[in-house]
Order: structure tokens, then C-alpha cells, then sequence
DNA sequence: GCACCTCTCTGACTAAAGTCAGAGAATGTC
DNA sequence: GACATTCTCTGACTTTAGTCAGAGAGGTGC
């Protein structure tokens, strides 16, 4: 990481906060308080549960809880409670304020076009094609994996979304309950290790290692959700499943994964994992890897 | 410019004002309230006129006056009227100001490395190099063309600067006085136009259109500041001077210049300018060029 | 010397943003 | 059924941010 990198991502930081950020609260901002219009942009035309919002804008719980209380006095959100749950506060726009965040929606196009007008059409690609990667790369950056026990919530969202997904794409029925290799002892400490990807506080991904003493670790439960994709995750991920099952002691580490399943396979092999015979039975596998850790 | 550019650029908002604007929000302001952080950033290690700081950060002259009273009162900065003229204040950093600044610096640092660290370093390398275009795109974005009197102080420092720039840059002296071909009342309407293109309410450039009644228009004076080139602004520049000279009714537009103006020569060749015998005797130039306007 | 600038400061405001402690209802846990 | 927990709301605050009108000191041009 060199001094040049962050000298330009500070120039970086100073130019898009001052153009593109003081901006943007200009014409988000006209004629309603920024808090607001923040609120307002965040529900979103389905509507939200009031917790979800206060995570995302992370605001202090009575400081949301007036800014609703004044946007619903202009007529622009209904408050009510959660049918299951009666604690919780579902909050959606009312016709008028679809309205509102409809020209919120203008301006911010408006925005947009003030940016690009200026420039010539090559400039323009040129100015959109680096948006985007740093948009991408951004947003890559800020996906956490954090250690998480297998019977989290999260934990179990993203491997119920994994077997559907194995089961979406292959002809043979997966049940993760038959033969089940990495049952939830099998990946907390002291055995293994489950990790859960987090991107903006929604899981996005998971994997999970088993360690084995004296013998090669297993990697098992690898999932990126279809939205997380194209990120670069899922080699950030396995870097990190790596390194756990080296910190565990192994010197070695498999994976047994099934063909259709084409990310998963491309991914072990431009990462140096190589392709060896079958090493166990899992009976939904076509395909077995191995990589000794460095 | 496409619904799907304009989507990418508020996906772009989106994303990096939660992340780096939102960061650096918290990174900056911690301890001490933002105004203030933003205000002894801009101040810098070499001090600055106080109305610098008020055009710079757009700041109402009593808020400003008060933010520098209360950063005095942390000893952080002092005080003075200017040398020559002592209604200007002088503002510069004290030991302790400096110091923080310093703190500011790191803290800045750490929100960058904190967006590399997660990447693998072909991912670092993209981002650094889409951001170096982002930045540079919208810096280009941001410069305003604007006609002004040719002697309003902004177009005499442009001309000064074309001026002193030609002279280091050739043998022959050039004096604008000696068969001057560009005076004011030349280029300010009816008779011309002279144009001053403004990044952060900075001259950066300039260049004059004099019209001429059934005849072809001449562009004369086209400078850009060394700090603004490679921003694609001298094209930009050019084609305002093309459509305000299109727009006085001619057809075809002329201009000269100097070999040793290489950048201008290549710009002139590469916009659709052809090069013609020479058309008047101006005496320190040696290229005459002829455009069609469309 | 006079009129007319320019730059800065002060006082008197308002609005927005945010914090903190605690109350009250609904729900889950044992 | 008691108890802890979760979620939301209220009241009482503080701090930032920003605006506006006008005063006063210092300059410039004639």
C-alpha cells in the first residue's frame, strides 16, 4: 500500500466529498431537512420496518423517531405496527410521499446530468466506467467476514440459501440433513469455524472449515448470495477460510464441491487448488480439491 | 448520456458518501465539530488570507469569524492583519495547530488505508486508478467557462500569465502592447467575446473570440494554466470559442500561434482545424489555422 | 477631504442534528 | 406467571450550522 494510493485516494476523498457530497445534500436537501429526505430515500417505495432504518442511517432511536413523527404530520408515511410482531413499526409512503421521493429521484438525476454535461462523450464512458469501478471495489471493501456460530440466524439464512441453491441448479436433491457433514458442533470452536460475509449489516455470503488433527482440514458450506457476486468475494472469502484452517494446524486443505457449481470450480482453480480423486463421499460431489497451505 | 449512466452515477452517490463521505465525516470531525476540522484543513501549514477561506469553503463572513475566534480560543490558530493592507486578516497555524492538523493528516490516512486493506492488490490498484479518474473527470466537470470583461482582474492574470508564458517559452520577446491585435474593446461584445474558465473560482484559463462581419472570426488568447492541463479543458475551451464565434455569424473561424506551443498545435490538429498560409502578420506567430463552422 | 468601497466583526436570531435517560408496550424464556 | 429483552416513544437537553442586518476600521479614487 503506497504513499502515492493514499495521497490519491485523499485527493480522491477531497474532491468527490466536495463536489459530489455537498452537492447532493443541496439537491437532496431543498426545502426539507437533509435527516429527512435521507429517511424519506431510505424507506423506499415497499415500505420498511422502523428498526431496519435506524440500523441503515444508524440514527439514535428518538431522533428517527421524530423525524418520522414529522414526516408522517406532512402527510408522507403511515406508521403501523408489524402484524407478527407488534413491537415493531413498519413504515411506508403514503401517495404523497412516493411523490416527494419522486422528485428526490429528479433532482438526483438532475445531479447526475450536472456531472456529466460538462464533458465530452469519451469522458463521459471514461467518467462512468471509473464510477463504477469504484463503486464496485467500495463496496467489496466494505463486506465484513466475521466468525459466527453456525446456528445464528444469519448463519442458517445463508446456508438454507445455499441448499436451495444447490437444489435449483442440480437434478440430484440435495438434503444437507442426510450424511450431513458439517453439522453445527462440527463447525464452532473447537472443531471448526463458521464465517458469515456481511454487507451493510445483510449476510451475503458464508463458509465454514473443520478442522482435523494430524489431518487435512475440510472447507465446506461456501456461499456467496447471487447479489454479493462479480465482488471478488468469494476469493476473499476462501483466503480466509484458508487461513483458519492453517491457523488450525493443517497443512493441507480439501474441497469437495459439484460441477454445477462452475464459479466455485474456476474459482479452487485459479487459486491454487488442485483437482485429486475423490476423498470422500459426499454424495452430492462430482468434484474434490486440495492445496497445501503455505 | 444514457439512463444507464445516470443510474451508475447515483449508484456511485450512493455508495461513496455512505462510505467515504459518511467516513470521512467521522474520521475528520472526531473531537472537534466539522466546521472547524474543514476549516483549519484548509487553512494549511503556510496560513491564508481569511476571505481565501471564506470563498474557498463558502462560508458566511460571521460564521467564519466566529469558527476562527473559537479555534484561537483552543490556541490552534492567531491572528493578523495583512501587511499592506490591514483590513485583510491573515489567519496561521500556532505549534498546537499544527499539530493537530497533523492529527487531522493521520486520520485521514487511516480512512484510506482502511478502504485498501480489505482488497488483494490487483483490486487496489483498479480502485487507486478509477479514482484517480473519477477525480480528475470531475474536476474537469467542475470547470466553469464563463464570458468576462477582458479587463476584469481574473482576464488581465490570464493574459498576464499567456503573456509571460509564451515569452519563457520562445526566443522572441513577446510584447502584447506592440501591434496589438486583441484589446479590450476588440474582444468584449459587440465586437468579440473574452472568456475565463474558473475551477473553484480560480482563473485557470482563458481565450477571446473577435468577430468579424462577413468575414471569418479570429480566436485569439487561448491559455489553460499548467496546474489545469491534462483535464481535456483546452478542448472544452475550444469548442465554446467555435460556438461563440459561429454564434456572431461566422462561418469559418481562424487562428495563429506559436510553434513553441506544442499542446496547442496538437489540439488545433486533432479538433478539426487545418492548416492554411498565413493570414496576417502577427509577429511571433508561425502556424495559421482555418476551421468550417458546422 | 469626501464619497464610496472592502473586509471583518458583533449581536440576535433560527433550524437542524444529535444525545441521553427513562417510560411503556409487546414478546420470548424459563 | 415472573423476568428479562426488544422496540419504540417522550421529554429535556446540547451542539452545530447557518442567516441577516448593521457597525466600524481601513483603504481607494477623485
Amino acid at each position: 500500500m503506497s504513499d502515492a494510493s493514499i495521497e490519491q485516494i485523499r485527493r480522491f476523498n477531497r474532491t468527490v466529498t466536495a463536489r459530489v457530497g455537498a452537492l447532493s445534500d443541496r439537491f437532496l436537501g431543498r426545502a426539507r431537512p437533509l435527516g429527512e429526505a435521507r429517511v424519506l430515500w431510505e424507506i423506499g417505495r415497499d415500505g420498511c420496518e422502523v428498526r431496519m432504518l435506524r440500523a441503515r442511517l444508524s440514527l439514535d432511536s428518538g431522533y428517527l423517531s421524530r423525524l418520522l413523527r414529522s414526516l408522517e404530520a406532512s402527510g408522507l408515511v403511515s406508521l403501523e405496527a408489524s402484524t407478527p410482531d407488534r413491537r415493531i413499526r413498519v413504515v411506508r409512503l403514503t401517495d404523497a410521499g412516493r411523490d416527494e421521493l419522486s422528485t428526490l429521484d429528479e433532482r438526483s438525476d438532475a445531479l447526475a446530468r450536472s456531472l456529466l454535461t460538462p464533458l465530452s462523450e469519451p469522458q463521459r464512458e471514461r467518467l462512468v466506467a471509473a464510477m463504477r469501478d469504484v463503486e464496485r471495489l467500495l463496496t467489496t471493501a466494505s463486506v465484513e467476514i466475521r466468525p459466527t456460530d453456525p446456528e445464528h440466524p444469519d448463519a442458517r439464512y445463508c446456508l438454507a440459501e445455499y441448499v436451495a441453491e444447490l437444489n435449483r441448479r442440480s437434478d440430484l436433491a440435495f438434503d444437507p440433513s442426510v450424511g450431513a457433514t458439517a453439522l453445527p458442533h462440527e463447525v464452532r470452536p473447537p472443531a471448526g469455524e463458521f464465517f458469515v460475509a456481511y454487507l451493510r449489516e445483510e449476510p451475503v455470503g458464508c463458509g465454514a472449515v473443520k478442522h482435523h488433527e494430524g489431518a487435512p482440514a475440510e472447507i465446506k458450506r461456501m456461499w456467496i448470495a447471487p447479489s454479493a457476486r462479480g465482488l471478488g468475494l468469494g476469493r476473499r472469502l476462501l483466503a480466509e477460510l484458508e487461513a483458519c484452517a492453517l491457523a488450525g494446524g493443517a497443512r493441507v486443505a480439501h474441497i469437495e464441491t459439484s460441477g454445477v457449481l462452475t464459479e466455485a470450480l474456476s474459482l479452487y482453480r485459479s487459486t491454487g487448488w488442485v483437482e485429486v480423486p475423490a476423498f470422500n463421499h459426499e454424495p452430492f460431489a462430482d468434484h474434490w480439491f486440495e492445496k497445501a497451505l503455505p
